[in-house]
DNA sequence: GTCTATAGGAGGATAGAC
DNA sequence: GTCTATCCTCCTATAGAC
């Protein structure tokens, strides 16, 4: 017991600094003052611990990636294993590849909040987002469609693909916190709650997913009922005076 | 016809400089040289016409919030004449909300598109989102939710806010084309195709709605089905080392 | 590992000429 | 409305002492 309750050495500060403010105002909101002054250290320990202000980011990235990978290809074995010889629900499907992320979000402690609300950031960046985020969480994700086709083996793959990009999507903005819905809602629903979405967004998607697939058994059956009916007016779009 | 053919005045020219560079890069990614240098114009001009980078910001956000706020009321108040004396399908409401932004971001030219990847980036900030789309566009979706209710009457509002929070994360992720997905999908899918998003979002959301009014339903109904069983093993959380 | 000191540039804003 | 010129702050990065 030689050192019980060290004080976090720099480098770890450094990252949690950096993690809280990026989630906040993104790569370019933060000045590496910013953070090191949040941490208590001094601006040089960046460049001597990561390199750069880029290479921060990345680090802070790939932190706590490989964790959330792993748990969730844990959860998706298991629920694999549950339900043979058959394959498992969508809902268990969502569920394995969401509850890691919002559990931790809900109760992982601020680090793990920030965490979050930085890969909203990141998955919606045109600048960051296709890189980054396809290069810590790709492969998961492959692993995840894969059992969503096995499930919905009679759905032509691109609606698996649509069905994914709603759900992350709709899981991001989750992460991200804002505070929209509160106010909308008048109080009603607030976007911290977690449970509430850890709840309902599997049904929701699973629902979303079915419906896709029914709409494309319709649309492969001969012409079937093809997009709803564009009002007339919709098409009268007065655009802004000299843009083409 | 004096002036047919006008040059874009400098005004113009810095707004759709902005518009594009803000929607790339965020608010802090892009300086006011970056803007001013690409618009032709100098910098001075930005205080000149909009008195500072913030106020430029705001304008570029503002400039195109109303014509599509118009545009997709009236789209409301038609789906729900022609459905008199009944209430629009869900996914006539759907449609109706999403019409308008996917169709200018798909065919509206290169300002549209810009402008809906902003919109994205706006939404998913802590710093700008609660109080920007709340300003301009609350109001709007404060319609389409009692719109939504009167369809879903016998469903707990706040389902209708939790579905209505994963829709606009699932429209803003579109909006934000990182193209993330045609890479995941090996170029099955594309992230600019917005007329297959235009297909199967409504459908999606739909199937959303309708299943989480059938978990309230059921969760209503004496102890329900509840949330899936967390497997043991997710419990089990590997803090990083320090973290609470 | 941590700090001091500083280089060298880029940032937003604005006064004032035209 | 537009540009020139300039102020002063803030930025990232790094050399070098401890």
């Amino acid at each position: 017991m030689t050192r019980k309750s060290v004080a976090r050495p720099g480098r770890e500060r450094i990252l949690d600094a950096a993690e809280r403010l990026f989630s906040r105002r993104g790569f370019y909101g933060v000045s590496l003052r910013d953070i090191t002054e949040a941490a208590g250290v001094d601006v040089a320990l960046v460049g001597y611990h990561f390199g750069g202000k880029r290479a921060l980011f990345k680090a802070v990235f790939e932190r706590r990636a490989e964790v959330l990978n792993r748990e969730r290809l844990e959860l998706l074995n298991d629920i694999r294993l549950a339900a043979r010889p058959g394959t498992p629900s969508l809902e268990a499907i969502v569920h394995a590849f969401t509850y890691p992320l919002l559990e931790r979000s809900a109760r992982g402690g601020a680090g793990w909040k920030s965490y979050f609300a930085l890969i909203a950031y990141v998955n919606n960046s045109p600048e960051f987002g296709p890189e980054m985020m396809s290069e810590h969480f790709d492969a998961l994700v492959a692993k995840f469609i894969a059992v969503l086709r096995e499930s919905l083996p009679d759905v032509p793959p691109q609606e698996i693909y649509w069905g994914y990009q709603f759900l992350t999507g709709a899981l991001t903005l989750t992460f991200a916190e804002t505070g929209r819905i509160d106010k909308l809602s008048g109080g009603l629903v607030r976007a911290a709650d977690l449970d509430s979405v850890l709840e309902r967004l599997a049904p929701y998607v699973a629902g979303g997913f079915r419906a896709l697939a029914a709409r494309a058994a319709a649309a492969s059956a001969g012409r079937g009922p093809k997009r709803p009916a564009r009002a007339a007016k919709a098409a009268q779009m007065k655009a802004i005076p000299g843009e083409g």
